[in-house]
DNA sequence: TGACATATCTTCGACTTTGTAGAAACCTTT
DNA sequence: AAAGGTTTCTACAAAGTCGAAGATATGTCA
């Protein structure tokens, strides 16, 4: 598959998080999100790099906002995903959802 | 996120190349699966070498048929998602569509 | 038979993505 | 200033993906 073409599947949910986070989209509510959605934990190490590594791809931006005014507010990064990252979103799902048209699993799973 | 809990995204894909191949299912048709739904070249390398991993991860298993009695008819190593490897697509799925779940991209985009 | 064509599988090094561990920055409270 | 809290950053390790070259088996054609 061409290379860079797809979103690797923690990209694909690092985005959906900050879809789902909007102005409140950082590198800690990131992590939660993710952590509360799939009932596992995540390293912050991992979502930094891959912050880093879909700002590098241009599939969002950040900026440094001002310290919070409350004990151990220091400034937050906060990224927004720009409209290259809702594309490569969009053609990830499509993908997916063409590959799975028709098949049907049923394995009982407790998930949450 | 847990270490192998959740399917990379090729490895997503070739399961469930598997999955609708069937009987069918062996490096090539699940190379020239992906070909066509996906609409981008997939080097067969990389598709065994996840076959390889799935396998020694217990996803899926593997048998060597006889060879085929047509040009070029070397015998083909057949592949079949086991339960784990249904199991694994369910959960993957189901948190992708967690994570999409309320989330609208309107990203107009050229697919195929 | 021998040369060539076709289909499939195998191997392996390079590169990319994800994970781990801990340090550093910067804030409030005492 | 010291302690304690929240977030970011860095450097390395592990896992996953890619691409190219080659090995093996069979068929066809001269």
């Amino acid at each position: 598959m061409g290379k860079g073409d797809y979103l690797g599947e923690f990209e694909h949910l690092v985005l959906l998080a900050l879809v789902r986070l909007g102005k409140e989209g950082y590198g800690m509510t990131v992590r939660r999100e993710l952590e509360e959605t799939s009932g596992r934990s995540v390293s912050i190490g991992s979502v930094y790099s891959t912050l880093d590594r879909l700002e590098a791809k241009g599939l969002l931006s950040s900026e440094r906002g001002d310290p919070e005014p409350v004990r151990g507010g220091r400034a937050r990064r906060t990224f927004h995903v720009k409209s290259e990252g809702l594309i490569a979103l969009a053609r990830s799902r499509e993908l997916l959802s063409k590959m799975w048209d028709g098949v049907a699993v049923d394995a009982d799973l407790e998930l949450t």
